[in-house]
RNA sequence: GGGCGAGUGGUGGAAUGGCAGACACGCUGGCUUCAGGUGCCAGUGCGCGCAAGCGUGUGGGGGUUCAAAUCCCCCCUCGCCCACCA
């Protein structure tokens, strides 16, 4: 009796029984040689789970499944990024609690995830906006704090205006706001900083060790950290009481320097002009570079702006007495504020001489043709050749050049090889209230004390104010809270009111849940060795420099404090696609959302689970089709139907006596396992889809097998239980119920994953391909294994190639076994 | 301005030097059905042809090769990243 496929009753059913089960909770000591420490990016909780998630915990939790079906032992834990922006303007506009709209959606999202059918191990949540979670949070930030990797500086800042806070370069997208879209402006504030650039050569040289990442990711990071190679070079400066250093990455051209010039707001700037009358001009030059917003500023399409100091710089290398300009194309926060400027081979310096009348001094000669003339160069020179009006380097090859005359400044005390960096101290502090308070107190004899450990945590207060505003941050309305004695003295002092960046929170979380419930250290190293480091971990690349980059440097910090022992993270790496529909991302306001939950409704968290596998590879972009939800049912529910009618047909089949197979079950029982071959690779590699096409395949052909009268017990067997198992990480529900309806106690999930025969996988007839003149003439099938000899002879017999081998010898003939004979004639 | 990636039927996609379009969706026709839907079968890149077949075809142009969607050069379009980065 064939029943339908009541998907509902289905998932409901073993949804219920794996959680009142613990069917996916792992343990604390792994077998080394069988741990598989699967991760994706946990969520924030805004709202209910959308297609974004759906498509990359279908990919996740199918890697997961099929990491446990090889025998591995698996942990696959989630979590949820509960600090932030959102829950707190739902609090400001709608007057709701953050924390309740925060755990509320947590909620909804766990109840997503479940229904979704996603293998998590639900004993080890780690939630970030927990106290016990972001106690650990400031633990870790005083251990930088005595490490020096956590200071305070005053610097002008990214400050969002609608949002109210400051951002880390790393938010700062084309001079907007990474997360509202605001132009951001600069505002000079007091703030803390992660030291990461004391990283930056470790995050570039060890991104090798990582070679489960994409190139592009990689080269994201690399363009991110943008270490270039130079030479420091040391300027007396007319005015000032120190030299100056400035970067360069060619200093085979100092010959060529003709002007020094120094950003703007450089501090020594008000030194250099003192006295020499030009106060008034400076601060309306500076009034005016104020006025540009940043994407103006550092636009390369305006004309670029200067003012002559009034005072010179002496070229280190020929005591030559060069012009001082401030000018806005020169950045205070790149180098050192200041560049030595070579006119004839750089293109901004060309620019801004030609513009306000320096010399051009060419010193490079191009390898072919004449030594440039500066009086009629249109455009800078910046190939290679031969250095000319260099002094001692006259005739040195531009090869070589960079290295000897760094070599040369070292000897002679003016300047030294030097590596420049783009990456910046890492901001942290928020000007917001969902977050981690900062635990540092200000004293007024004491400065900044730390907040000592045994304080820890300090809890963010609840029931304040928390509107923002541009003087200061919503804790600050805590009264009570942020009077604090001062931990050395005990005289009245005031707590930091700011909280730490998000970003703090998701740099570690990957160990806390190797540990989750530690309340004496944020995890313990022993435990986390054991699983670390992660053996795949998956999400979005919007992460590629924001996530990854802090992650890897907390790690590496980690690393030196003796708390964990590989220095990166996440060797493996899988960047899922985009989920869009109409090429735009999901938004209520657009109204092209495709709910979730109508999906589970309409078809069945499998048939949505293969659906997303189905569409394309993981890595790229998924665009939903217009008929939104409704393409499950055109594409995988029907299928799985199928796939349900099937084993319903033959769950009856019983081993019955001798295997005597006729020819139909002989080809299907080779189908069955090349299928078996071919899957297993595609779930290695990722490669869903066309895993998916295979297994659309075989079941086709069990139709057309059944359909001619074939119906061996065996092999009938042999074909659903392959099927099931196939199937199993992608769709876990049906080929779970399926698996219980075979007879079996136990879960399919549970079972070792199908091996196959290589006898049987292998193909027992190829089709050979006979081309002339590299054209395909004729295919014929043909025994495998044929010698190059062999196979020329099969091609030849052919009428048709011997019709277009029209008598002619061939000139030449080439064999590729196991199937092309290629000639070629005259 | 620099760098990286992509461009294949009506659609999602497959093939990474060796039969282009696997597997699906859609469409057309047929069977089942009172009908609709479901289910099942067949066809489906384009051109000519009743058909067998022949030609043609992977953004455009050129090249390498017996053989190119795949490798190389130029161009076009789209996407992403970096960007007065010294």
């Amino acid at each position: 009796m064939t029943r339908e496929y009541d998907f509902k009753s289905i998932e409901t059913r073993w949804k219920d029984h794996w959680i009142s089960t613990r069917a996916y909770s792992a343990p604390d000591f792994p077998d080394p040689d069988k741990k598989a420490y699967t991760l994706t990016m946990y969520p924030y909780p805004s709202g209910d789970l959308h297609m974004g998630h759906v498509e990359i915990f279908s990919i996740h939790d199918t890697i997961a499944r099929f990491a446990r079906m090889g025998g591995h032992q698996v942990l696959n834990p989630i979590g949820w990024d509960a600090f932030g922006l959102p829950a707190e303007n739902a609090a400001i506009q709608r007057g709701i609690d953050p924390k309740k709209w925060t755990y509320d959606n947590i909620a909804m999202h766990r109840a997503s995830m479940e229904q979704l059918g996603c293998s998590f191990d639900w004993d080890r949540v780690v939630i970030t906006c927990d106290p016990d979670y972001y106690k650990w949070n400031q633990w870790f930030f005083l251990r930088f704090y005595e490490r020096g990797l956590a200071y305070r500086k005053a610097a002008p800042a990214n400050w969002c205006p609608k949002d109210k806070t400051v951002l880390a370069n790393e938010q700062v997208v084309d001079g907007r706001c990474e997360r509202c879209g605001t132009l951001v402006e600069k505002r000079n504030l007091t703030q803390w900083f992660f030291k990461i650039t004391d990283y930056a050569d470790r995050l570039l040289d060890d991104m090798a060790l990582n070679t489960g990442w994409n190139d592009r990711l990689r080269m994201l990071q690399r363009n991110w950290i943008g270490r270039s190679h130079g030479a420091e070079v040391e300027f007396e400066l007319e005015g000032a009481k120190y030299p100056v250093t400035i970067f360069t990455t060619r200093p085979d051209t100092l010959w060529g320097a003709t002007f020094f010039v120094i950003a703007p707001e450089h501090p020594l700037v008000d030194e250099l002009v003192r006295g020499t009358g030009r106060e008034q001009e400076l601060a309306e030059f500076r009034r005016e570079v104020d006025s540009l917003t940043e994407i103006d500023r550092t636009s390369t399409e305006r004309a670029k702006k200067g003012m002559f100091l009034g005072r010179s710089a002496i070229n280190p290398v020929n005591g030559e007495n060069m012009p001082v300009w401030i000018a806005d194309y020169v950045l205070m926060d790149y180098g050192t504020g200041a560049i030595m400027a070579v006119p004839a081979h750089d293109q901004r310096d060309f620019e801004f001489a030609r513009s306000h009348d320096l010399e051009i001094r060419p010193v490079i000669r191009p390898p072919q043709g004449t030594e440039p003339d500066g009086a009629s160069m249109t455009e800078a020179y910046v190939g290679p050749g031969t250095l000319v009006n260099s002094g001692p380097f006259d005739g040195t090859s531009t090869e070589s050049s960079v290295e000897e005359v760094t070599r040369w400044l070292e000897s002679e005390g003016r300047g030294r090889a030097a590596k420049n960096f783009r990456i910046r101290d890492w901001l942290i502090s928020r000007q917001r209230y969902w977050g981690t308070p900062i635990p540092m107190i200000y004293c007024e004899d004491h400065g900044e004390v730390p907040v000592p450990d045994a304080d820890l945590p300090v809890v963010l207060p609840e029931d304040i104010d928390f509107t923002p505003s541009d003087e200061a941050s919503p804790l600050a309305n805590a009264h009570e809270w942020v009077t604090v004695p001062c931990p050395v003295c005990g005289k009245p002092a005031r707590r930091d009111t700011d909280t730490m960046d998000t970003f703090v929170d998701s740099s570690w979380y990957y160990h806390r849940y190797l540990d989750p419930h530690n309340d004496e250290m944020p995890f313990d190293p022993e435990k986390s060795a054991r699983w670390m480091p992660m053996d795949q971990y998956t999400g979005g690349i919007e992460h590629a420099v924001l996530h990854l980059i802090y992650a890897r440097f907390v790690q590496k910090v980690l690393v030196d404090m003796g708390m964990a022992k590989d220095p990166e993270p996440f060797p493996n790496l899988l960047n899922h696609g985009i989920v869009t529909m109409g090429g735009k991302r999901m938004s209520k306001s657009r109204g092209n959302i495709v709910e979730p939950l109508e999906a589970f409704d309409l078809y069945g968290a499998d048939a949505l689970r293969l659906y997303m596998l189905f569409s394309g590879p993981p890595e790229a972009p998924f665009d939903w089709p217009a008929e939104g939800v409704a393409a499950i049912g055109n594409v995988t529910a029907p299928w799985l139907q199928r796939v349900w009618r099937l084993c319903e047909e033959n769950r009856d089949v019983v081993h019955v006596g001798e295997l005597n197979q006729g020819p139909a079950e002989h080809a299907l029982r080779k189908h069955i396992h090349r299928t078996v071959k071919i899957v297993t690779d595609d779930y290695r590699s990722f490669s869903f889809n066309t895993a998916i096409a295979r297994l659309m395949e075989l079941v086709n052909q069990a139709y057309r097998y059944k359909k001619v009268g074939g119906n061996h017990p065996e092999v009938m067997s042999e074909l659903v239980v392959t099927v099931l198992k196939l199937l199993a990480p992608m769709a876990p529900y049906l080929t779970e119920e399926q698996w219980h309806r075979l007879g079996h106690e136990s879960s399919i999930h549970e079972t070792p994953w199908p091996d196959f025969d290589p006898s049987l996988a292998a193909l027992d007839e190829v089709t050979l391909v006979v081309q002339i003149n590299g054209k395909v003439r004729d295919t014929m099938q043909v025994p495998p294994g044929l010698t190059e000899e062999e196979l020329v002879t099969r091609a030849l017999v052919s009428e048709k190639v011997q019709k277009y081998l029209d008598g002619k010898d061939p000139s030449k003939t080439i064999v590729r076994p196991p199937g092309l004979v290629s000639f070629v004639v005259g």
